[in-house]
DNA sequence: AAAATAGTGTCTATAAGACACTATCAT
DNA sequence: ATGATAGTGTCTTATAGACACTATTTT
């Protein structure tokens, strides 16, 4: 079938990361400047290749959570494999992209590396025509989907919120990932009724502005049963909808 | 931070598939005895190198499914990397394995590679230990999750059937894959709720034991909006369930 | 007291699971 | 007629969404 000195050609790989965090109850996305070509100048999703024959994969993605973003122990994922022919310049870059949640943090960032690292709007993202370098915008859409997603059925949700949060805290998140409004009060009984999505965390409150709030921290259980379904209505309590009547 | 000099390493990207389907109401997957070292023997995933630095992944994919199972127009998609490093004693592989369904076949294999092709049942594969060659055992399993998954918000079902299918036709996908029973009644009127899931395909019918019944063909829709849920219970009628009372 | 957020309860529509019953074929 | 599979209807229970109401804080 084919010549017996045929070897297989080698190829570039990378890792490229969609870390997503909560900023004043938006969804953002960590981009950062590339400071050498191809596309310097132009905004790219953190990463880089793999540093030597030996790592593996998601260690490297690890690496660079933790080179370029200051970032240890948060939730990462693999998403997928971007590897069309001619996505680098630089020759055959196949790039494993991993999905990485973040609780909210004050600085835009504490990392070693990157200079012009900044925490983007993932809705400014994804609304403008080629922004990224690369395919890093298809990047991010992949991955806030995935996100959307996994909302709905797995206890994603808690990897953006800090070691305990209240309840409202979790609503934001669901409602800044999925881009809707929810009722607090079918909310709290939701949250509550997904055994083991979240466990009280000592009799502590946290107050602010209303009645203080109890605390909670991730529970044991990663898929939720039941789910947090998106369904088709938005739930604005009683606003917009129009005219109709 | 690092030496001017430095350039990426190279590796070895490949393509694993796992072929899913249904014979005679179990899930089978397509398994090939390697002819060439490692592994010279062991049943392993279809899959291999990509050809050349330009060939795309998806097309490596489906290259691999024509050349090694003779399957062409049948669903596939990623299913995810595996890069540990000391997977292959060949060198550093990443191999980028695939989910590809295809509807029952009458013939075990009509490729034209791969002589010693063979389905094989998916408990039998997921049951033993250390059977398979390389990590494909686990990716394996990782395929069936995936299809298991994706049955309940997707019409991902459809795929095992072929192009007319009666509903009993697709309530087998869902018994197969979920390795569970289920209720006639109840999933007839659940399929029928899910909005273009499955749409009538002409006034024809098809007989051979019972009353004939109704043909469709797959709908417009990918996500089953209400989704066909996997909830706890198996709905085994009114037998099994060990005595108890 | 007023404003604001936390938390509970109640009602209604919808969907899931259990299962009786009717329909249409081959033999 | 009988057996077998297809398809419909009905009942009960659980859950989603709407929303009134109570609770606990700050100002």
């Amino acid at each position: 079938m084919h010549d017996d000195r045929w070897t297989p050609p080698r190829i570039m790989l990378a890792v490229d990361l969609v870390i997503l965090t909560l900023r004043d109850a938006r969804l953002h996305v960590l981009l950062i400047e590339r400071g050498v070509a191809p596309y310097q100048g132009t905004l790219a999703l953190p990463g880089g290749f793999l540093r030597d024959e030996e790592e593996d994969i998601e260690a490297a993605a690890r690496r660079e959570l933790s080179e370029e973003a200051g970032l240890v122990d948060v939730h990462l994922e693999t998403l997928g494999v971007y590897g069309r022919p001619g996505r680098d310049p630089r020759g055959r870059v196949v790039s494993v992209a991993h999905l990485a949640i973040a609780p909210s943090l004050p600085e835009p960032i504490a990392g070693t590396d990157a200079a012009g690292a900044c925490w983007m709007p993932v809705q400014e993202v994804l609304s403008t025509e080629a922004e990224l370098a690369f395919d890093h915008q298809h990047i991010v859409r992949d991955g806030v989907e995935r996100a959307r997603g996994k909302l709905e059925y797995t206890a994603l949700a808690t990897a953006f919120c800090d070691e305990t949060f209240t309840i409202s805290d979790l609503q934001q998140v669901y409602e800044a990932v999925w881009g809707v409004q929810l009722d607090p009060r079918n909310f709290y009984r939701k949250v509550q009724n997904a055994h083991g999505f979240i466990t009280p965390a000592g009799p502590m409150r946290r107050a602010e502005k209303g009645r203080p709030a109890r605390l909670f921290k991730a529970g044991p259980v990663r898929v939720l049963n039941p789910p947090m379904v998106r369904s088709a209505q938005a739930t604005l309590p009683h606003s917009a909808k129009a005219s109709r009547s």
